[in-house]
RNA sequence: GGAGGGAUACCCAAGCGGCCAACGGGGGCAGACUGUAAAUCUGCUGUUUUUAACUUCAGAGGUUCGAAUCCUCUUCCCUCCA
């Protein structure tokens, strides 16, 4: 692979590259590069939208590099400055190791473990004096610092911003120096941080590192961010049928950013699914593959495989899922209304919405719609119930 | 400390004594068309024993035959003055 290859499929969906010029002098070296990424402690259930960055973390470990996972449990207990959660509540030292274990666990669905050093900036913050800390502090300036975008808003809007969440971007910026970081990869938001690890490792001497920002992620709803509180992502421990039906329902748009940022095909292969499109392949056929390789990477291949054929039975053939839910419901006096059943299943959320859902021809039982939302059913009863194409339940009456 | 404005369903937002379970928009759900895409059209979007009843409009009281709408107090937000 020469240089430019590898420069192309670095620079394949990032944000920015700081500086491009110093990325290729370094890849040109021939030398192994350190890359680090550091992430919070705190969440370890993560989505899709998360592993952006380890992807491009995954996409250095294949070309060869030394790529380092590290864990900010130091910098979790200063907490990011966002200016809004102030009090971020303190993890304990067995919460941290917790939470770091279940992050390795999921990362290593993505990252070679053999090949990953995983770090802890407690390392070399734990034994750090004051006196030490306050040299660090002396290798920035105010001024500088309130270039930050949400200290320079808060600063001229008259809010408060504590002197200790000046110290946030200074503490990780000194874990690169501390690690002799060749190339940082960070959020878009964390710009500002990964810049002044540039800055200081230039002050000590050390090649300053070069700084790659990555892009939020779009939710399924092509709109907003992926986050959890707003129900459009794709876990990474989501169900095979889940993940697959998710990927299926993003626009043909979003699919080439997901593409980008999620797949680890190769550029090439990337620009053959757009010319095929282009020349009239149906876009579903290669959303498809996007989901195939999700479900391998987080399941397997065989779940992928299975994923496929479900979906095509039960959305191209309108049949039944094999593995559907199976409950049995008690009947009070021998028989039981339609409304009741689906609430009693938690296939609508109260009768209300039952006797709607029925009245819009959403309900079905064992393939055949309901039309009337009084109709009752004996003990007794083993059906299939279905409302809307996705909730389904096997649902034996007594 | 003083003056004023505001708090309505998931979000925005109308309503300012009865025709209000509450206009409109967004979002969501369902149906049609499809490729679980987009666009478009239609319906729904408090609960229940569902042609009717019940509980909702920051909270607590009050006025009234009747209150989201008027009055009092409380809580929270915003603007201006000190």
């Amino acid at each position: 692979m020469t240089v430019q290859d590898a420069l192309d499929t670095i620079c394949r969906g990032t944000d920015e590259v700081i500086k491009l010029e110093e990325l290729e002098t370094k890849l040109k070296s021939g030398k192994k590069l350190r890359i680090k990424a550091g992430f919070d402690p705190t969440a370890p259930d993560i989505h899709v939208g998360h592993t952006v960055l380890i992807n491009k973390m995954k996409q250095f470990q294949d070309l060869g590099h030394e790529v380092i996972f590290l864990i900010g449990d130091f910098t979790g207990m200063i907490g990011d400055p966002t200016g809004k959660s102030v009090t971020r509540k303190a993890l304990t030292r067995d919460e941290v190791l917790d939470n770091a274990k279940t992050y390795q666990e999921q990362i290593f669905k993505i990252l070679d473990k053999d090949k990953t050093t995983v770090e802890f900036n407690s390392n070399w913050f734990k034994d750090m004096s004051a006196a030490d800390m306050i040299q660090l502090s002396a290798k920035y300036n105010v001024a500088r610092m309130l270039e930050r975008d949400d200290f320079n808003k808060r600063y001229k809007s008259g809010q408060s911003i504590a002197i200790h969440e000046f110290m946030y971007p200074l503490v990780q910026g000194y874990d690169s120096v501390a690690l002799k970081c060749d190339v940082e990869l960070g959020g878009t938001d964390q710009k500002f941080n990964l810049l002044v690890g540039r800055h200081l490792q230039a002050q000590v001497g050390q090649d300053p590192q070069i700084v790659i920002t990555m892009p939020l992620l779009e939710g399924l709803d092509g709109i907003n961010k992926m986050s959890k509180s707003l129900g459009n992502y794709i876990g990474i421990e989501d169900a095979p049928a889940d993940m697959f039906g998710k990927v299926m329902s993003i626009s043909d748009e979003l699919m080439w950013r997901y593409f980008d940022l999620l797949s680890f095909k190769s550029n090439q292969d990337i620009e053959q699914y757009k010319t095929d499109v282009a020349q009239g392949k149906n876009p579903r056929d290669v959303k498809f593959d996007l989901a195939m390789e999700l479900i391998e990477r987080f399941h397997d291949a065989q779940a992928a495989e299975d994923a496929l054929n479900s979906f095509k039975a039960q959305f191209q053939k309108g049949a039944i899922p094999d593995d559907i839910e199976a409950l049995t419901l008690a009947t009070e006096d021998g028989s039981m209304g339609i409304a009741h059943i689906l609430k009693n299943a938690g296939l609508c959320s109260s009768t209300s919405d039952a006797i709607r859902m029925v009245k819009q021809g959403a309900v079905k039982i064992n393939g055949e719609k309901v039309a009337d939302p009084k109709s009752t059913y004996p003990a007794g009863t083993v059906d299939v119930f279905q409302v809307g194409k996705r909730k389904f339940a096997k649902i034996t009456l007594t």
